[in-house]
DNA sequence: CTTTGGCATTTTGTATGCAAGAAATATTGC
DNA sequence: GCAATATTTCTTGCATACAAAATGCCAAAG
């Protein structure tokens, strides 16, 4: 996800291609809620928000369609996509074989300098969890979650990954889970370690597949509350 | 891969737009090796052959490079993507993944109907092998994982499986493999139908994974032939 | 009161034009 | 004759204009 810097830092001067901004903008948009699930994106009105004119934006538009973080209707426009339930428990079902995989690899092909890393980086996770300090804890989570992936050694899978990761991140980030969950979400991350120390592939790939299963326990919860919400607020006749 | 079709039967007439349509045509060009890998494309020419203008052409263009079957740089346009050893190595290796779980949910999900049209595929399958008819053969035996994805009931799975499986086609119809790994392939395809029939998840998890490892080593070992010869032509200097 | 048909407005789809950057070619200095 | 540089040509990136389709509105008929 991240190649187009890359390629920019060989030569320096990063220029990365309009339409290339405005998907990342978009995307940042969409997944941090400002623009929510459902809602229609109107070209005219988002050229004038972002600054831009149509052709770009609409070749973003194809994008993030391709991504299926948008939909597409012809002659219809955009509007951003919606899950359902059975979405999002199909979507966790793909994403923990994703991490399964991606932690089964890592436990064979982690160098020491990465385990030592990773190491690190749990232990300032244990500091945010002690904290109650969310905001590091996801961030210091997403990051050894980027190392496993990293360490895993499959570009392919990390970019499959990071593009599934990306339709339900917004759902990872409300679900506002209790402390018994995430107690129980730390303590896996430390079955996770000792996985990846013995080197046990397999044990490494269960625990992942058990985390994210827990995840989507966590999320179907919010997700029932929410509809529960949504349809009274409404009145349940739509 | 198809939900534009089911959605136009919805309500009769089909109407898609053009990018599609560019995208599509674009797609088959690349799979069946009339645009052989690492040959540029420059807009001007497609858009003759095509006969269309730069603007669908150029939203096509994006919509494959988001697929990874081609790929853009910034101010030097597109051209199709180049699969490396170590690319084939990790795209089977998450193909492994992708259709091993796809089999465990399908061996739990399968209805009776599908897997007695499964078992009716299979049959012709073994006609098309007894009568070594290749092009057949690859017919039928795509329509068999198609319909066992299509019993696994994960919608993203199933797009995702299509999306990896679009960037190795060209290679896998090239790979003209023996008639020993046809004839263990076949009997792959039988154990196959054994544990779908059994509902044995794990078996048949294990069986595709298998499946898939063996059709990578046919792969290879085409891909090693064919570098082998173009360093030949070449001179290897390059 | 609902429904249907046509008109106006809005929105999307496609084509084209112009500018900036890259590649290719010519030119000049050594 | 070769190399470095200037110039020309070509290609891509972006903006805009035009065409086609859809939406909304209003009136008129049932």
């Amino acid at each position: 996800m991240l190649n187009d810097e890359s390629s920019a830092l060989a030569l320096g001067i990063a220029r990365k291609p309009l339409h290339e901004e405005v998907a990342q903008r978009l995307r940042e948009l969409i997944t941090e809620g400002l623009l929510p699930a459902g809602s229609k994106l109107n070209e005219r009105v988002l050229c004038g928000q972002l600054m831009v004119s149509r052709t770009p934006l609409r070749e973003a538009l194809k994008l993030l369609a391709a991504q299926k973080l948008i939909e597409l209707s012809p002659n219809r426009g955009a509007s951003v996509a919606v899950l359902t339930r059975a979405d999002v428990e199909q979507l966790f079902e793909l994403m923990a074989s994703l991490e399964g995989l991606s932690g089964e690899l890592a436990a064979q092909r982690m160098s020491a300098s990465e385990l030592t890393e990773l190491y690190a980086l749990h232990f300032e996770m244990l500091a945010a969890h002690a904290r109650r300090d969310l905001p590091n804890y996801y961030r210091i989570n997403r990051q050894i979650h980027e190392l496993i992936n990293r360490s895993a050694r499959n570009q392919a899978l990390s970019d499959t990954y990071n593009s599934v990761n990306l339709r339900i991140q917004n759902l990872r980030f409300r679900s506002n889970f209790n402390t018994a969950k995430w107690d129980a979400a730390v303590q896996e991350h430390g079955l996770m370690l000792d996985a990846l120390a013995r080197g046990d592939a397999s044990a490494m790939r269960a625990v992942l597949e058990q985390h994210l299963r827990h995840k989507l326990q966590a999320v179907l919860d919010h997700f029932d509350a929410q509809v529960l919400v949504i349809s009274g607020t409404l009145g349940g006749s739509e």
